[in-house]
DNA sequence: CTGAAAGCGCTTACAG
DNA sequence: CTGAAAGCGCTTACAG
């Protein structure tokens, strides 16, 4: 009776032969709808037990070309090597299944090509609404998406052509800025030493985030110094070189570090590593990511934590009431890493 | 003539009505399929132009039901929370997408339940091949791929009913249990202060690394302690707690350190954050995964890295030839995290 | 070289 | 309560 051993899947004729039903009652009675249409209950029984037995499983593709609706949820993102993208993948999968979506999310290696093929192809699985996180210039990705009819969210960095859900990088750097400024006055040092180092140029995170490192000094009416801030990159290398400058030119590292993104502390760690142990354990260091090693490095570091869930929840709002000419931007503030629950940080059963 | 504003998605019945050519014709130029039948050159490129003009994107849903290849490649593990999921991750990706497929990877959370629903889900979306990361007991969704005709493969931990790939963790094992046995006695201190930690029972992995941090100890012809491997779980918290135990009895840290996976490395971090450094700084540690901040810790720490490329590859070349009563076990060797290239480590463009 | 037609597996008005 | 039938968007033998 059950031929599960055959390769091919079975459908819903084949249940159909089986209970002597109609294509129609299977169908109902497999997609739930058969109480509105007061099929008897028997038959939906014979139906769904004729189902288990020969192993059915609904082709999405084929309810999904009839119904126009593919149950498919995607993100892009550029990878999955940090704590924040990471994060972001993983609640972006909770909230969708949690929608009754399939999530589906993929790594573009910030390849513009890469970028725009991915989402084309996803646009051709009929993804129901697409999230776009980290990438650059998302308006060329939001235009494909407009021209296929499907919602799509910038996330992390915004954009002009689409709804857009960011952190409250400003307010972040302020608030890291500040923490840092007392630390520093509280071993006798003047705030002016500190520095931010990494990011580029014309991105909105990082101007967001030299914004708020200007507010904290104006707050004190304190002066910039003129090589405050350096836009070295998003490399860990360039991080690393621009550092050994300083290092070079101070004779020491600077007393006050704060780095623009965990890829930057990278470099940071990478030049302490070939530095003497002292030069480095008594510098007080920050960083705009949250990674659960770095925190216990041997020097004073504080980190600030994205609000993935929040961000992702934000996201989902916006396609609710998605209506094309609506471009808002939704901030989402950070935290530091040591104000979240134990048991975010670690997962109980986990390697 | 272009009406992309309009929210519907254009249909090659659109184009075939533009161009007065036949949905046929349309079909054969859209798929590249229309040299093999001698359609005229120039009215491709008119269907091709039309096609631009209307914004037209294929609808897999309906290619694939009809051709029955949906062009989606699945993969499911725990999470992405670790530079060797993360990297598993990526490699699928990549390769699935330089063998024409749509890579999608889903995050489980290691619940039985979820990993089910998950791969009923893949199933449903009809995926042509399936990858099963990090499931303890994988057999459970070898049999539905089986049950649907689609080839599964297990990765990082074997199963009975499908082909497997797995790092060999047995030599890894031994390789480095070998290395910090050669660092404590060049400190003077004996190889049998070396103790393993993490992991739980009955489970190959773990299996395999105990099997062959025995190797190493029975080639150098001294006993393994009563209490020199403690498989106290995969958690950060079950870690610290082991290793609190023993600074209590020792009244310091055991001298050498080997750490099932990196989350019971967390522990240890976890543990050593709360103690004075000089505390930890003289333990040698060592950990069969790896991580970027990891080895910059306060201690000496060798950590062993697993090689995700050719795993994913041996994973599809199973795939390749997948005959159901084939269910080899494909091992990979593991290397130290400092052997390999620095580029393989951190990333250009990255934060 | 091109068109008419069947069919992939499902859903849902619409009749009975 | 159930069945016959159309249609979602595509592909591909099969005729012309």
């Amino acid at each position: 009776m059950a031929r599960m051993s055959t390769g091919r899947k079975s459908t819903i004729y084949d249940i159909a032969k089986e209970t002597g039903a109609s294509t129609a009652t299977v169908s109902m009675v497999l997609n739930g709808s058969w109480a509105r249409y007061r099929i008897k209950e028997e038959t939906a029984n014979r139906i769904l037990e004729s189902a288990r037995a020969l192993g059915y499983n609904v082709n999405m593709k084929a309810r999904g070309l009839r119904l126009s609706r593919s149950g498919l949820a995607g993100m892009v993102l550029p990878h999955y090597r940090n704590r924040f993208f990471a994060g972001l993948a993983q609640s972006f999968e909770d909230q969708a299944r949690s929608r009754g979506l399939c999530p589906i999310v993929v790594g573009t290696q910030r390849d513009p090509e890469v970028e725009v093929s991915v989402v084309e192809t996803l646009l051709s699985q009929r993804v129901e609404l697409l999230f776009i996180a980290g990438v650059r210039n998302p308006t060329p990705l939001n235009a494909l998406c407009a021209a296929a009819g499907v919602p799509s969210i910038n996330l992390d960095l915004p954009g002009e052509a689409a709804p857009s859900v960011v952190s409250d990088n400003r307010h972040g750097a302020r608030a890291i800025t500040n923490l840092m400024m007392d630390k520093l006055e509280a071993r006798g040092i003047p705030p002016s030493e500190l520095v931010l180092l990494g990011g580029v140029a014309n991105e909105y995170a990082t101007d967001m985030r030299v914004a708020g490192f200007r507010d904290a000094f104006e707050a004190r009416g304190l002066e910039l110094a003129e090589d405050a801030v350096d836009r070295c990159g998003y490399n860990a290398g360039a991080a690393r070189d621009a550092l050994a400058a300083r290092y070079q030119k101070l004779g020491r590292l600077p007393a006050g570090l704060l780095m623009n993104s965990i890829t930057a502390f990278e470099g940071l760690v990478q030049l302490t590593s070939t530095l003497p142990t002292s030069d480095s354990k008594s510098a007080v260091v920050g960083c705009f990511d949250w990674d659960p090693f770095a925190v216990h490095l041997a020097f004073d570091v504080t980190m600030l934590r994205q609000d993935v869930q929040k961000i992702i929840a934000e996201a989902f709002t916006s396609t609710d009431n998605y209506d094309a000419p609506d471009r808002h931007l939704v901030m989402v503030p950070t935290r530091f890493g040591d104000m979240f629950d134990e048991n975010e940080q670690t997962t109980e059963f986990d390697r």
